[in-house]
DNA sequence: GGAACATGCAAATAACCC
DNA sequence: GGGTTATTTGCATGTTCC
């Protein structure tokens, strides 16, 4: 696209989520980038705009207005998505005359909606950052709001360098340190997550991302092979019970939920599975069963 | 139909008890 | 040392959207 002056930001499908309103790097934008990539860098002033030229975040780490992403008005009731708008490309977007605008509407709930808390476990960053009157720090002396902004502006960062959940989930199992899945990236994002997890992992997202958008810097490619490493760490596979072995589980369970290590040897040799694997369930059903009476107190009927 | 994201539940791990 | 509970993590699959 010879001749854009205003880039235009799209994700990894190539959907147009919104502006930038200066170039920096003008010689990552003259070279054409392959289809499934970034096609801007954001730096400073790192703001990012979508196509009405509204700032939809900042990537630096002062508050930023929120919600970041900008949903499609015609799907305001699906609460659990938050995909950035697909906007068609425009023209050049003129810079804003004021810095920080107001929220779109019809967005998804933020975190500022409320969300209960289950009494059965420990609550998760984003109910403790949306409950009234909760202090930022918590009582392990965790940042709560500066998770919470992160949380923002990863988000923003990653889809800026055109990657999805997915991938860093991957790159971060290939490297050295830690690894962390889809879901461990996904529940990041979203804050669904203790401030324990999210204050371990904070770090470890912070390091990968900052080299990821050195490797950006000097060029595609480099990001590409940056994320594109072998996953080296696999745990078991997921054993999946059939509804007859469930079926007679539940009913040892119910008969006895704390056998004794040769029940637990016999149970698996009649149902043909490995015996840790019927411990592990009687673990997990134990555990399930503890939560939901624990739940069932505070109901209303 | 497929890609990306969201989530239920099995597996892994840490801390504790006897 | 072998068991437990509490918590974290990731596989498998559901949901959403194009």
């Amino acid at each position: 696209m010879p001749g854009i002056s205003s880039p235009i930001l799209t994700n990894a499908q190539g959907q147009v989520i919104g502006a930038l309103p200066w170039v920096v790097n003008s010689a990552s934008v003259a070279t054409p980038a392959p289809a499934q990539s970034l096609q801007v860098q954001a730096v400073t002033p790192q703001l990012l705009l979508n196509a009405q030229g509204q700032v939809i975040a900042t990537l630096a780490s002062s508050p930023l207005p929120q919600p970041v992403a900008v949903r499609k008005p015609s799907t305001p009731e699906s609460p659990a998505k938050s995909e950035v708008q697909p906007i068609q490309p425009t023209q050049a977007v003129p810079p804003p005359a004021v810095i920080l605008t107001s929220p779109a509407p019809a967005l998804k709930p933020s975190a500022s909606a409320p969300i209960p808390i289950t009494c059965s476990e420990t609550p998760t960053v984003s109910q403790l950052v949306s409950k009234p009157h909760t202090p930022s720090l918590d009582e392990d002396g965790i940042n709560l709001e500066e998770i919470r902004e992160f949380a923002k502006n990863f988000k923003i960062r990653r889809l800026s360098l055109g990657l999805t959940q997915t991938q860093v989930g991957q790159a971060l199992t290939a490297t050295e340190g830690p690894a962390y899945s889809q879901s461990a990236i996904c529940r990041f994002e979203k804050l669904d997550i203790t401030p324990k997890s999210a204050q371990k992992l904070k770090p470890v997202l912070e390091k990968w991302l900052n080299e990821a958008e050195l490797r950006n810097q000097e060029g595609q490619q480099n990001l590409m092979e940056f994320v594109g490493g072998e996953p080296s760490k696999k745990r078991k596979r997921r054993t999946s019970f059939t509804p007859q072995a469930i079926e007679a589980l539940n009913a040892y369970f119910e008969k006895n939920p704390l056998p004794t290590g040769q029940e637990i040897t016999e149970i698996a040799k009649e149902l043909n599975y490995d015996r840790e694997v019927v411990r592990v369930w009687f673990c997990n059903r134990r555990q399930t069963l503890k939560n939901t009476s624990k739940l069932n107190v505070f109901q209303i009927p």
